[in-house]
DNA sequence: AATGAATGAGAATTCATTCAT
DNA sequence: TATGAATGAATTCTCATTCAT
């Protein structure tokens, strides 16, 4: 097929790539599966992107985009932290449940370890300072105990809340979930409920 | 097993392998490396293993082992959840920090692979029961609440453990928790306080 | 040929592709530059050639034939050897100095090819005569002195040349010539009169 | 074959390289090709030599040396002109028949365009300073005319060895030789006897 | 039995050439 | 007819695995 490539071919090769690295890691996922699976020669990839680590980042950048896109409309104009919190966890769940290679992704790049440092700060960041600004205005509102370090209840939180991630979209937590609780977790009702009384007892003053 | 090299030499291999394993992840880790740095020949390590893949799997079943036991010896005997849970945490921090490879090892499993599942189960059941039983216990001694469902608790608090796990043995959860709160989890007591102090609020009757 | 790029197109093609060829080899050199630098699309260029290898030939007869006539020019009508020779010498160093490019051509031809006997034929024959024609004249005229060979006076003539050709045209005996010599040869006068003055002895009876 | 490459083998890669250099050039020789030629797997090549511009300079270097040390006995000891000259003549000619693959080599560099420079000083500084001397020293003995700079003269001299280099050891050449002396020039007697009877015209005072 | 050099399949990347528009 | 994006063969280089010594 020598026609320019619809949006939707581009796409595809996107989607497929974000599979194929969330599936294999950077290291071995391979260009030619991308291009295979994605209908399109090797030389198209390469005409889109420079080489295999540039595909990867805008990969990543997309993940990432979406996944902050979510989690960011789920908290705002939403000034109660309860609020907050419910919505972010049903974001995280079904944001999850849809693009599980998205979250793949985000876990292989936990995993790297040359550019952890560069990772960490370009998406982690924004939901850092999100938080602790979250729950440091509810602190104030004294709907939030003071014994606690609001920096590390953010991080306590966001933990529990990639935890979820991972739980919905990557094989291996998917299991454990199942391991500690069965199908339980199946209910986004329940699991929400579960897990906003968990966090309204942690953090609540 | 050929019994030909000394049991140093066998642990030898097993250690540096995991070293490698842990800085370059499966892919890039090279045989040739591990076999220079343990003093062996690449020949020998294809004696007691069939292949990379088998001594990947051996390395990871080594570091789970120990993982599991540090943290089985963490809490066998006691019979407070509240002890228990500082000294998993203690448990936690510290050997994270002293075998940063074995941990990321666990986070390599935790990678989507086919075999995922088979891996959850044999690492995840005997910890998961463990901590339902022990909340379970608690509950029924009012310490903790009746609302929440123990074996959701149990895995709230172990994906807080297992993010703990990885926030001293991973680049990447290092890097965001300095984002999260500078350098003040280096403080073992200090994290561990803080931690503690989000469990007993989440779990307190 | 199809009739619809203007020649100034054609012509255009031509140069960008001697040039593209000279400066980065045949093998480096790339169509798609080519291409874009002549303004015409790729397409087109395969319209006019087979393939690269045709391109790459029509360049090489384009820039043999210029340089042929060039150094003919400076010949033709001179019936006296050692205005000739002055003359052959500036031609040379000016048609090098201004159409390198050309000279890089000249000189790819020269690297051994299965066909490298088709090419030298084709190039060097009628200059051959022309020079050996030359010398025997002179030599029937007492100028030249007996004891040497025409032809290969002749060819030891065009040696020099063939080198001041490179030394003027191409990056490798550019520098090689300054190593001999610094910029003493960058004033063609100079440099004319030293080889005048080395072939006068050399050929002088 | 699994045993340790022989010295006959990796004497076998090189001239292989050399060939393949020679007669591709830089860029178009392929790794492969050397490989298969010299009965060696792909991989072997990539254990002496870091990448293929490794293998190139080795060679480059190899024949270069070679080259040098031949001429350089030619000449060392001799402090008579023309004695020399007839020496490096006829080392020349033989050198060239001999080992026409590294004078390919060498003729595949003058064309590269990149790191010309530095070839070009690697390899003509020492043959130039021996050649300046000697005819400097000459002159001083007033064996060598003094309107004549010592420095071009050298030059025009190496020129000459050059291209009597290129026409031996390079198909392009051969042909040319040919075209305008037929097969005289195969007698090394009469081709040294005319050279040296065209340089002492030119140079003697 | 241990060694470690050789093997060669496989992955990234390039770019001459084609052909749908 | 001209365009230039897509194709895919070819090349470099790596490293898990083998096996002669």
């Amino acid at each position: 097929m020598l026609k320019k490539l619809t949006q939707e071919q581009q796409d595809a090769i996107l989607e497929r790539a974000i599979e194929e690295f969330g599936k294999n890691g950077p290291e071995r996922a391979a260009i030619s599966q991308i291009a295979r699976r994605s209908g399109v020669s090797v030389g198209v990839i390469y005409k889109y992107y420079d080489n295999k680590e540039a595909l990867f980042d805008h990969c990543l950048k997309h993940s990432i985009k979406l996944l902050t896109r979510v989690m960011n409309e789920a908290v705002s104009g939403e000034d109660d932290l309860w609020r907050a919190c419910e919505k972010l966890i049903r974001a995280c769940i079904s944001f999850s449940k849809e693009h599980a290679p998205y979250i793949q992704m985000y876990h292989a790049i936990t995993g790297s370890r040359e550019d952890a440092g560069k990772y960490a700060a370009a998406i982690e960041s924004v939901t850092a300072s999100t938080y602790i600004q979250l729950i440091e205005k509810a602190r104030q509102e004294k709907a939030v105990r003071k014994d606690l370090d609001p920096a590390l209840c953010a991080m306590f939180f966001d933990n529990l809340l990639m935890m979820l991630h991972f739980s919905y979209g990557c094989e291996y937590y998917r299991e454990r979930m199942n391991i500690y609780c069965g199908r339980q977790m199946d209910s986004e009702d329940y699991a929400t409920e579960q897990m906003m009384a968990f966090l309204r007892g942690a953090l609540s003053s």
